[in-house]
RNA sequence: GUGGGCUUAGCUCAGAUGGUUAGAGUGCCAGGUUGUGGCCCUGGAGGUCAUGGGUUCGAUUCCCAUAGCUCACCCCA
C-alpha cells in the first residue's frame, strides 16, 4: 500500500505556513487585548465527556467521533471539538474558585470521521474562547465583540453575524410542547430523523433541509416568539449592547446549533460568498453545561471559528497576507578554510538574530550563488583563499548586483548591526 | 451513510481508435574552461500511466472492484 496521509487531513507545507502563522498570531494577539489567556487541552479524553458535554443527540457523537480502546481497555476518543475539554479542565482544576470570569481561548485541532468536501476536513483547526462564571449578556456582546474586531484587522468583509435566542431549559420545555403539537398531526409525513427529532429534540425538526418538511416548518412556531421574560430580556440585553458597539447583526430565528448543551445566546458568522461551508464561526451560550459534566452550576459562553475556512474566504477575498521576509545573508566558500570560517561566521550571525545560510554540500561557487538567488538572500559573501589571506570578503546586494570587498574583521558586527536595524 | 466528476513525471497537463524504448512545460541536479545568481543554451535524473482483478496474442488505453481526490446531500468549524 501506498503510504500516504489519511482521507480528510493534510500537509501544512513551509510554503503556506505564514498564512496560519499569520492568523494564529492575530488571534491571540486580540485575545490577549481582551483578557482571555490560552489553555492548551489534551488531544484525547475519555469518550463519556463528549457523550455528556456534546450531547448523545448529536451527530458527533452518533457518528462522527475517533473512538477507539486504549491498551488499558478505556474508551477515548479524539476530541470534536473544544468546549468539552476545556470545561472539564476548568472543572478539574478547580477555576471556579479563581476570581471570575474565567476567559480562556485555544488555538486547536480536531478531528470528526465524515466525508470530506470544501471546508471541511476530518482534521482540522479551530480557532475558540470560553468565557465561566458570567451570566448576563455583557459576556455574549464582549465575546462577539471579540469576532468582530478578529474579522476588522484580518481586513475581512462580506462576512454577515447572524445572532438568534434558543431560551433555557424552563421555556424551551414548553415550547416543545407547543412544536410537537404543532407537528404532531403531520408526524406520519416527516422524514425518519425529524419523526427520530420529534421525541428527543424537536427544535431540530426546525432546520431540516428535507423538501417534505420544509413545507410543514414553514407555520411553525418560534421558539424567539415563546421565549420565558427572562430568557427575552436577555436577547434584548444582547441586541442592545451589540447596537451600543454598533456591530451589525441580523437575527436568525433557524439558527439552533448542532450540538445539544447551548441556552440562549446562539450566533454565526456567515460568508457571504455562498457555499454550503459557508459557516465560518458558531458559538453560543451553554448556561446548564458546567454542572452537567460534574462541575458546580456555573454559567458559560464560547465560540469556535474554522481556521481552514477562515483562510479560504480571506483567499476568496483576495485579502494579502504578508510573505516571510527574505533571508539575509549567505556566505559562498571556495576550498576548506573558507568552508571552516563560514560555519563560524553564520553561527555568530545566528546568534544575533540574523538569517544567515553557507554551503553544506560542497558544491561550486556558481551553484552556491544560485541558491542564494533562489532563496532570495539579501546579500551574499564570496570567501576563498585570496580573500582569507587578504583578510577581505566579497560583498555582493543580490538585488542591485553590486559588489564590494569588506574587511573580515569587522563584516560580522557589520552585518548584525544593519540587518537589526533594518528590522 | 448517499450521488456525480476525476486519478499519466515533484508540480501543471498533453497523448495513444489496445501493439515494440509514454511526452511537454515547469521544477530539481550538473555543465556552457581559469572564483559569482537572475536571461539564454546543453545534458542528466525522475513515471510499475492510483491499486487489484477481468477480457485479449497483447492493456497505461476496454470492463469490474477498491482506494484517493473533488463537488454536492446530510451535518457542521
Amino acid at each position: 500500500m501506498k503510504i500516504q496521509a489519511p482521507k480528510g487531513t493534510r500537509d501544512i507545507l513551509p510554503s503556506e505556513i505564514h498564512r496560519w502563522q499569520y492568523v494564529s498570531r492575530v488571534f491571540a494577539g486580540l485575545c490577549d487585548s481582551f483578557g482571555y489567556k490560552e489553555i492548551r487541552i489534551p488531544v484525547f479524553e475519555y469518550t463519556e465527556l463528549f457523550q455528556r458535554g456534546v450531547g448523545d443527540t448529536t451527530d458527533i457523537v452518533q457518528k462522527e467521533m475517533y473512538t477507539f480502546d486504549d491498551k488499558g481497555g478505556r474508551s477515548v476518543t479524539l476530541r470534536p471539538e473544544g468546549t468539552a475539554g476545556v470545561v472539564r479542565s476548568y472543572i478539574e482544576n478547580g477555576m471556579y474558585s479563581l476570581p471570575q470570569p474565567i476567559k480562556l481561548y485555544y488555538d486547536i485541532t480536531a478531528y470528526r470521521y465524515e466525508n470530506v468536501q470544501k471546508g471541511r476536513y476530518r482534521e482540522f483547526h479551530q480557532f475558540g474562547v470560553e468565557a465561566f462564571g458570567a451570566a448576563g449578556s455583557e459576556i455574549d456582546v464582549e465575546v462577539i465583540s471579540l469576532l468582530h474586531m478578529f474579522f476588522e484587522k484580518l481586513r475581512l468583509k462580506q462576512t454577515g453575524l447572524n445572532i438568534n435566542s434558543i431560551g433555557c431549559p424552563a421555556c424551551r420545555k414548553a415550547y416543545h410542547e407547543k412544536l410537537k403539537d404543532f407537528f404532531r398531526p403531520h408526524l406520519s409525513e416527516l422524514c425518519n430523523d425529524c419523526r427520530n427529532r420529534f421525541d428527543k429534540n424537536p427544535l431540530r425538526i426546525i432546520d431540516c433541509k428535507n423538501e417534505e418538511c420544509r413545507k410543514f416548518i414553514d407555520g411553525a412556531p418560534l421558539l424567539l416568539d415563546n421565549l420565558c421574560d427572562e430568557c427575552r430580556n436577555h436577547f434584548e440585553g444582547l441586541r442592545s449592547g451589540l447596537d451600543n458597539l454598533g456591530i451589525n447583526y441580523a437575527i436568525d430565528p433557524k439558527i439552533v446549533r448542532g450540538l445539544d448543551y447551548y441556552t440562549r445566546t446562539v450566533f454565526e458568522f456567515v460568508s457571504e460568498n455562498g457555499g454550503s461551508q459557508g459557516t465560518i464561526c458558531g458559538g453560543g451560550r451553554y448556561d446548564g453545561l458546567v454542572e452537567e459534566c460534574g462541575g458546580p452550576s456555573v454559567p458559560g459562553i464560547g465560540f469556535a471559528l474554522g481556521v481552514e475556512r477562515l483562510l479560504m474566504e480571506l483567499d476568496i477575498q483576495g485579502v494579502a497576507i504578508e510573505e516571510p521576509p527574505a533571508p539575509d545573508i549567505y556566505i559562498a566558500t571556495m576550498g576548506q578554510r573558507a568552508v571552516d570560517l563560514a560555519m563560524q561566521m553564520v553561527y555568530k550571525l545566528r546568534g544575533h538574530g540574523v538569517q544567515a545560510e553557507t554551503d553544506l554540500m560542497g558544491r561550486s561557487l556558481k551553484a552556491q550563488m544560485k541558491y542564494a538567488d533562489k532563496k532570495r538572500f539579501s546579500y551574499t559573501i564570496a570567501i576563498g583563499d585570496d580573500e582569507i589571506e587578504a583578510g577581505k570578503g566579497v560583498l555582493k546586494d543580490m538585488r542591485t548586483g553590486d559588489q564590494k570587498d569588506v574587511s573580515l574583521d569587522s563584516i560580522v558586527d557589520r552585518l548584525k548591526n544593519q540587518v537589526n536595524q533594518a528590522k
